[in-house]
DNA sequence: GCAATATACTTGACTTAACAAGTACTACTT
DNA sequence: AAGTAGTACTTGTTAAGTCAAGTATATTGC
Protein backbone atom coordinates (compact mmCIF):
# COMPACT_ATOMS: atom_id res chain seq x y z
CA UNK A 1 0.00 0.00 0.00
CA UNK A 2 2.50 2.35 0.70
CA UNK A 3 6.78 3.34 -0.66
CA UNK A 4 7.63 4.77 2.64
CA UNK A 5 5.58 3.62 5.45
CA UNK A 6 8.71 2.46 7.19
CA UNK A 7 8.81 4.72 10.26
CA UNK A 8 6.52 4.79 13.42
CA UNK A 9 5.00 7.48 14.33
CA UNK A 10 5.11 6.80 17.52
CA UNK A 11 8.73 5.61 18.10
CA UNK A 12 9.26 7.37 21.60
CA UNK A 13 6.51 6.04 23.14
CA UNK A 14 5.41 8.61 25.49
CA UNK A 15 5.42 7.18 28.86
CA UNK A 16 2.07 9.96 29.11
CA UNK A 17 0.25 8.25 26.80
CA UNK A 18 1.52 4.78 27.77
CA UNK A 19 -0.19 5.56 31.23
CA UNK A 20 -3.88 6.02 29.43
CA UNK A 21 -3.75 3.17 27.87
CA UNK A 22 -2.14 0.78 30.79
CA UNK A 23 -5.49 2.52 32.88
CA UNK A 24 -8.05 1.73 29.72
CA UNK A 25 -6.66 -1.91 29.81
CA UNK A 26 -6.96 -2.48 33.42
CA UNK A 27 -10.43 -0.87 33.85
CA UNK A 28 -11.47 -3.37 30.66
CA UNK A 29 -9.92 -6.56 32.44
CA UNK A 30 -11.37 -5.58 35.83
CA UNK A 31 -14.95 -4.39 35.26
CA UNK A 32 -15.07 -7.56 32.84
CA UNK A 33 -13.93 -9.97 36.18
CA UNK A 34 -16.21 -7.70 38.46
CA UNK A 35 -19.08 -8.01 35.52
CA UNK A 36 -19.45 -11.68 35.12
CA UNK A 37 -18.95 -12.37 39.01
CA UNK A 38 -22.26 -10.36 39.41
CA UNK A 39 -24.11 -11.34 36.24
CA UNK A 40 -23.99 -15.34 36.96
CA UNK A 41 -24.84 -14.78 40.54
CA UNK A 42 -27.03 -12.03 40.96
CA UNK A 43 -28.02 -10.52 37.61
CA UNK A 44 -26.41 -7.50 38.19
CA UNK A 45 -23.74 -5.27 36.47
CA UNK A 46 -21.04 -3.58 37.93
CA UNK A 47 -22.56 -0.70 37.07
CA UNK A 48 -26.02 -1.28 39.17
CA UNK A 49 -23.49 -2.88 42.05
CA UNK A 50 -21.98 0.91 41.89
CA UNK A 51 -25.41 2.36 42.40
CA UNK A 52 -26.64 0.16 45.39
CA UNK A 53 -23.20 0.90 47.06
CA UNK A 54 -23.33 5.07 46.98
CA UNK A 55 -27.10 4.32 48.12
CA UNK A 56 -25.79 2.34 50.88
CA UNK A 57 -23.38 5.27 51.88
CA UNK A 58 -25.29 8.19 51.34
CA UNK A 59 -26.99 10.02 54.45
CA UNK A 60 -31.04 7.91 54.65
CA UNK A 61 -29.95 5.44 51.55
CA UNK A 62 -30.33 7.88 49.46
CA UNK A 63 -29.30 10.98 46.59
CA UNK A 64 -30.57 13.01 43.97
CA UNK A 65 -30.03 11.62 40.60
CA UNK A 66 -27.48 14.30 39.90
CA UNK A 67 -25.34 13.59 42.88
CA UNK A 68 -25.67 9.39 41.77
CA UNK A 69 -24.12 10.44 38.18
CA UNK A 70 -21.20 12.59 39.73
CA UNK A 71 -20.03 9.56 41.50
CA UNK A 72 -20.70 7.21 39.22
CA UNK A 73 -19.12 9.20 36.59
CA UNK A 74 -21.75 9.37 33.93
CA UNK A 75 -24.13 11.48 32.86
CA UNK A 76 -27.47 12.03 34.38
CA UNK A 77 -29.47 10.25 31.23
CA UNK A 78 -27.36 7.69 32.08
CA UNK A 79 -28.35 7.32 36.14
CA UNK A 80 -32.48 7.40 34.53
CA UNK A 81 -31.38 4.28 32.66
CA UNK A 82 -29.84 2.55 34.75
CA UNK A 83 -32.04 3.06 37.11
CA UNK A 84 -35.36 2.32 35.56
CA UNK A 85 -34.96 -1.72 35.91
CA UNK A 86 -33.74 -1.08 39.60
CA UNK A 87 -37.06 -0.04 40.01
CA UNK A 88 -39.04 -2.75 38.27
CA UNK A 89 -36.68 -4.94 40.41
CA UNK A 90 -37.68 -2.82 43.57
CA UNK A 91 -34.44 -2.48 44.44
CA UNK A 92 -34.40 1.22 44.56
CA UNK A 93 -37.58 3.21 44.91
CA UNK A 94 -38.10 6.76 43.38
CA UNK A 95 -38.88 9.83 46.28
CA UNK A 96 -39.70 13.15 45.41
CA UNK A 97 -38.13 16.56 47.26
CA UNK A 98 -40.56 18.16 49.06
CA UNK A 99 -38.63 21.77 48.56
CA UNK A 100 -38.07 20.46 45.01
CA UNK A 101 -40.03 19.18 42.37
CA UNK A 102 -37.61 18.77 40.25
CA UNK A 103 -35.57 16.11 41.95
CA UNK A 104 -36.38 12.72 42.42
CA UNK A 105 -33.98 10.98 44.87
CA UNK A 106 -33.06 7.31 44.09
CA UNK A 107 -33.65 5.63 47.56
CA UNK A 108 -32.41 2.02 48.07
CA UNK A 109 -35.00 -0.43 49.07
CA UNK A 110 -34.41 -3.04 51.74
CA UNK A 111 -34.36 -5.38 49.39
CA UNK A 112 -31.80 -3.35 47.53
CA UNK A 113 -29.72 -3.45 50.54
CA UNK A 114 -30.18 -7.26 50.96
CA UNK A 115 -28.78 -7.98 47.56
CA UNK A 116 -26.27 -5.40 48.27
CA UNK A 117 -24.81 -7.86 51.12
CA UNK A 118 -24.55 -10.33 49.03
CA UNK A 119 -23.07 -9.20 45.87
CA UNK A 120 -20.21 -7.47 48.25
CA UNK A 121 -19.45 -10.60 49.73
CA UNK A 122 -19.15 -11.93 45.56
CA UNK A 123 -17.18 -9.04 44.74
CA UNK A 124 -14.59 -9.27 47.28
CA UNK A 125 -12.24 -11.53 46.68
CA UNK A 126 -12.00 -10.12 42.82
CA UNK A 127 -11.64 -6.80 44.38
CA UNK A 128 -8.81 -8.34 46.68
CA UNK A 129 -7.17 -10.05 44.32
CA UNK A 130 -6.60 -7.16 41.80
CA UNK A 131 -5.51 -5.06 44.51
CA UNK A 132 -2.89 -7.38 45.27
CA UNK A 133 -1.04 -6.12 41.84
CA UNK A 134 -0.48 -3.10 44.00
CA UNK A 135 2.31 -3.05 46.88
CA UNK A 136 0.87 -2.35 50.32
CA UNK A 137 3.02 0.71 50.79
CA UNK A 138 1.98 2.25 47.31
CA UNK A 139 -1.34 2.13 47.81
CA UNK A 140 -1.99 5.23 49.91
CA UNK A 141 -0.61 7.12 47.06
CA UNK A 142 -2.15 5.39 44.52
CA UNK A 143 -5.50 5.45 46.17
CA UNK A 144 -5.09 9.34 46.06
CA UNK A 145 -3.86 9.49 42.22
CA UNK A 146 -6.85 7.74 40.85
CA UNK A 147 -9.12 10.15 43.48
CA UNK A 148 -7.56 12.76 41.45
CA UNK A 149 -7.60 11.91 37.97
CA UNK A 150 -11.09 11.05 38.90
CA UNK A 151 -11.36 14.73 39.75
CA UNK A 152 -12.66 13.74 43.45
CA UNK A 153 -11.19 16.85 44.78
CA UNK A 154 -13.59 19.65 42.53
CA UNK A 155 -16.44 19.87 41.01
CA UNK A 156 -15.52 19.48 36.98
CA UNK A 157 -16.11 16.06 34.40
CA UNK B 1 -40.59 2.07 52.78
CA UNK B 2 -38.26 0.43 55.60
CA UNK B 3 -38.16 -0.02 59.30
CA UNK B 4 -35.21 -1.25 59.53
CA UNK B 5 -33.45 0.01 56.86
CA UNK B 6 -30.73 2.37 59.28
CA UNK B 7 -27.47 0.46 58.99
CA UNK B 8 -25.44 0.49 56.11
CA UNK B 9 -24.15 -2.99 55.00
CA UNK B 10 -20.85 -1.40 53.86
CA UNK B 11 -19.97 0.72 56.58
CA UNK B 12 -16.17 -0.90 56.81
CA UNK B 13 -15.79 0.16 53.16
CA UNK B 14 -12.86 -2.17 52.05
CA UNK B 15 -10.09 -0.84 50.95
CA UNK B 16 -10.26 -3.15 47.95
CA UNK B 17 -13.37 -1.88 46.50
CA UNK B 18 -13.01 1.69 46.75
CA UNK B 19 -9.97 0.83 44.27
CA UNK B 20 -11.80 -0.91 42.21
CA UNK B 21 -14.66 2.50 41.81
CA UNK B 22 -11.76 4.74 41.99
CA UNK B 23 -10.50 3.09 39.13
CA UNK B 24 -13.77 3.15 37.52
CA UNK B 25 -14.55 6.48 37.67
CA UNK B 26 -10.88 7.10 36.75
CA UNK B 27 -11.38 5.64 33.49
CA UNK B 28 -14.38 7.15 33.02
CA UNK B 29 -12.80 10.79 33.30
CA UNK B 30 -9.92 10.27 31.50
CA UNK B 31 -11.63 8.52 28.39
CA UNK B 32 -14.13 11.26 28.76
CA UNK B 33 -11.42 13.78 28.01
CA UNK B 34 -9.02 11.85 25.38
CA UNK B 35 -12.49 11.41 23.42
CA UNK B 36 -13.41 14.91 23.76
CA UNK B 37 -9.90 16.26 22.58
CA UNK B 38 -9.70 13.76 19.85
CA UNK B 39 -13.21 14.39 18.02
CA UNK B 40 -13.43 18.16 18.04
CA UNK B 41 -10.25 17.43 16.33
CA UNK B 42 -9.62 14.81 14.19
CA UNK B 43 -13.24 13.14 14.71
CA UNK B 44 -11.91 10.06 16.35
CA UNK B 45 -12.62 8.41 19.68
CA UNK B 46 -10.11 7.53 21.66
CA UNK B 47 -10.28 3.76 20.90
CA UNK B 48 -9.97 4.36 16.73
CA UNK B 49 -6.93 6.51 18.23
CA UNK B 50 -5.41 3.14 20.03
CA UNK B 51 -6.03 1.34 17.23
CA UNK B 52 -3.85 3.39 15.25
CA UNK B 53 -1.10 3.43 18.23
CA UNK B 54 -0.67 -0.28 18.47
CA UNK B 55 -0.55 -0.84 14.45
CA UNK B 56 2.39 1.90 14.55
CA UNK B 57 4.05 -0.21 16.95
CA UNK B 58 4.01 -3.39 15.42
CA UNK B 59 6.14 -4.97 12.88
CA UNK B 60 5.32 -4.44 9.48
CA UNK B 61 2.53 -1.77 10.87
CA UNK B 62 0.07 -4.81 11.23
CA UNK B 63 -1.82 -6.62 13.07
CA UNK B 64 -3.99 -9.73 13.46
CA UNK B 65 -7.23 -8.75 14.46
CA UNK B 66 -7.39 -11.49 17.09
CA UNK B 67 -4.25 -9.66 18.40
CA UNK B 68 -5.27 -6.36 18.62
CA UNK B 69 -8.22 -6.95 20.82
CA UNK B 70 -6.04 -8.49 22.94
CA UNK B 71 -3.92 -5.01 23.48
CA UNK B 72 -7.09 -2.70 23.35
CA UNK B 73 -8.78 -5.45 25.83
CA UNK B 74 -11.64 -5.73 23.79
CA UNK B 75 -13.22 -8.46 22.03
CA UNK B 76 -12.72 -9.92 18.68
CA UNK B 77 -16.29 -8.64 17.98
CA UNK B 78 -15.60 -5.56 18.87
CA UNK B 79 -12.37 -5.22 16.63
CA UNK B 80 -14.40 -6.32 13.91
CA UNK B 81 -16.85 -3.34 14.15
CA UNK B 82 -14.22 -0.63 15.14
CA UNK B 83 -12.39 -1.22 12.11
CA UNK B 84 -15.27 -0.97 9.58
CA UNK B 85 -15.87 2.60 9.60
CA UNK B 86 -11.95 2.71 9.82
CA UNK B 87 -11.42 0.99 6.35
CA UNK B 88 -13.61 3.01 5.29
CA UNK B 89 -12.19 5.95 5.96
CA UNK B 90 -9.11 4.99 4.45
CA UNK B 91 -7.17 4.71 7.76
CA UNK B 92 -6.44 0.80 7.61
CA UNK B 93 -6.66 -1.66 4.98
CA UNK B 94 -7.29 -5.63 5.57
CA UNK B 95 -4.65 -7.82 4.56
CA UNK B 96 -4.76 -11.88 4.03
CA UNK B 97 -1.96 -13.66 5.39
CA UNK B 98 -0.40 -16.05 2.31
CA UNK B 99 0.01 -19.33 5.36
CA UNK B 100 -3.99 -18.89 6.87
CA UNK B 101 -6.42 -18.45 5.11
CA UNK B 102 -8.47 -17.45 8.47
CA UNK B 103 -6.37 -14.21 9.50
CA UNK B 104 -6.92 -11.01 7.88
CA UNK B 105 -4.38 -8.24 9.07
CA UNK B 106 -4.98 -5.03 10.32
CA UNK B 107 -2.89 -2.18 8.38
CA UNK B 108 -1.77 1.22 9.04
CA UNK B 109 -2.16 2.82 5.50
CA UNK B 110 0.10 6.33 5.22
CA UNK B 111 -3.21 8.28 5.31
CA UNK B 112 -3.67 6.76 8.97
CA UNK B 113 -0.37 7.20 9.95
CA UNK B 114 -0.21 10.78 9.18
CA UNK B 115 -3.66 11.15 10.85
CA UNK B 116 -2.10 8.84 14.51
CA UNK B 117 0.64 12.27 13.93
CA UNK B 118 -1.96 14.88 14.72
CA UNK B 119 -3.76 12.94 17.12
CA UNK B 120 -0.87 12.19 19.35
CA UNK B 121 -0.08 15.93 19.08
CA UNK B 122 -3.83 16.52 20.71
CA UNK B 123 -3.77 14.40 22.83
CA UNK B 124 -0.10 14.31 24.39
CA UNK B 125 -1.24 17.30 26.89
CA UNK B 126 -3.97 15.77 28.37
CA UNK B 127 -2.20 12.96 29.13
CA UNK B 128 0.51 14.54 30.52
CA UNK B 129 -1.68 16.46 32.90
CA UNK B 130 -3.44 13.00 33.71
CA UNK B 131 0.39 12.09 34.87
CA UNK B 132 0.43 14.81 36.50
CA UNK B 133 -1.77 13.14 39.50
CA UNK B 134 0.81 10.49 39.74
CA UNK B 135 4.04 11.39 41.82
CA UNK B 136 6.96 11.00 39.96
CA UNK B 137 8.99 8.29 42.04
CA UNK B 138 5.52 6.26 42.12
CA UNK B 139 5.20 6.04 37.88
CA UNK B 140 7.44 2.93 37.52
CA UNK B 141 5.68 0.99 40.17
CA UNK B 142 2.13 2.34 39.08
CA UNK B 143 2.77 1.28 35.70
CA UNK B 144 3.31 -2.12 36.72
CA UNK B 145 0.36 -2.13 38.59
CA UNK B 146 -1.79 -1.47 35.89
CA UNK B 147 -0.05 -3.61 33.10
CA UNK B 148 -0.49 -6.58 35.62
CA UNK B 149 -3.96 -5.91 36.75
CA UNK B 150 -4.36 -5.60 32.65
CA UNK B 151 -3.05 -8.94 31.95
CA UNK B 152 0.14 -8.12 30.23
CA UNK B 153 2.01 -10.66 32.28
CA UNK B 154 4.34 -11.96 29.55
CA UNK B 155 4.94 -11.33 25.75
CA UNK B 156 3.34 -8.89 23.75
CA UNK B 157 3.16 -5.09 23.49
C1' DG C 1 -43.42 40.65 40.06
C1' DC C 2 -41.57 38.81 35.72
C1' DA C 3 -38.52 37.78 32.10
C1' DA C 4 -34.12 35.43 31.61
C1' DT C 5 -31.22 31.99 33.04
C1' DA C 6 -30.02 27.88 35.38
C1' DT C 7 -30.94 23.23 37.31
C1' DA C 8 -32.96 18.41 37.54
C1' DC C 9 -34.44 15.23 35.06
C1' DT C 10 -36.32 12.47 30.78
C1' DT C 11 -36.51 11.00 26.04
C1' DG C 12 -35.14 9.98 21.09
C1' DA C 13 -31.63 8.79 18.11
C1' DC C 14 -27.37 6.87 17.89
C1' DT C 15 -22.78 4.49 19.04
C1' DT C 16 -20.05 1.08 21.15
C1' DA C 17 -19.10 -3.20 22.62
C1' DA C 18 -20.52 -7.66 24.71
C1' DC C 19 -22.24 -12.39 24.13
C1' DA C 20 -23.66 -16.24 21.54
C1' DA C 21 -23.93 -18.55 17.49
C1' DG C 22 -22.30 -19.27 12.92
C1' DT C 23 -18.71 -19.81 9.03
C1' DA C 24 -14.46 -21.02 7.37
C1' DC C 25 -10.32 -22.69 7.84
C1' DT C 26 -6.15 -25.21 10.35
C1' DA C 27 -4.04 -28.57 13.44
C1' DC C 28 -4.14 -32.61 15.94
C1' DT C 29 -5.19 -37.69 16.62
C1' DT C 30 -5.34 -42.02 15.42
C1' DA D 1 -7.11 -39.73 5.29
C1' DA D 2 -10.81 -38.59 8.08
C1' DG D 3 -12.87 -37.02 12.04
C1' DT D 4 -12.43 -34.01 16.00
C1' DA D 5 -11.07 -30.11 18.12
C1' DG D 6 -9.36 -25.56 18.03
C1' DT D 7 -8.61 -20.83 16.01
C1' DA D 8 -9.84 -16.50 13.42
C1' DC D 9 -13.11 -13.95 12.31
C1' DT D 10 -18.17 -12.10 11.39
C1' DT D 11 -22.93 -11.26 12.41
C1' DG D 12 -27.55 -10.90 15.04
C1' DT D 13 -29.17 -9.32 19.08
C1' DT D 14 -29.02 -6.75 23.11
C1' DA D 15 -27.32 -3.68 26.94
C1' DA D 16 -25.35 0.45 28.35
C1' DG D 17 -24.36 4.94 27.91
C1' DT D 18 -23.67 9.40 25.02
C1' DC D 19 -25.41 13.77 23.15
C1' DA D 20 -28.96 16.92 21.90
C1' DA D 21 -33.27 18.46 22.68
C1' DG D 22 -37.31 18.82 25.52
C1' DT D 23 -40.11 19.54 29.96
C1' DA D 24 -40.75 21.22 34.37
C1' DT D 25 -39.37 23.69 38.18
C1' DA D 26 -36.20 27.23 40.74
C1' DT D 27 -33.45 31.21 41.08
C1' DT D 28 -31.69 35.72 39.76
C1' DG D 29 -31.61 40.46 38.22
C1' DC D 30 -34.03 44.35 37.23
Amino acid sequence: MSEENTKSVAMSSSENLEFCLRLTRAYATLTRRLDNALSSLHGLSFSDFMILYYLDRAPEFRLRRVDLAERLGVTASGVTRSLLPMEKLGLVSRQPDPRDARVGYASLTDTGQQLLKYALASIEPIAKEAIQKVPVEQMAPFLLALGELAGINLSNN
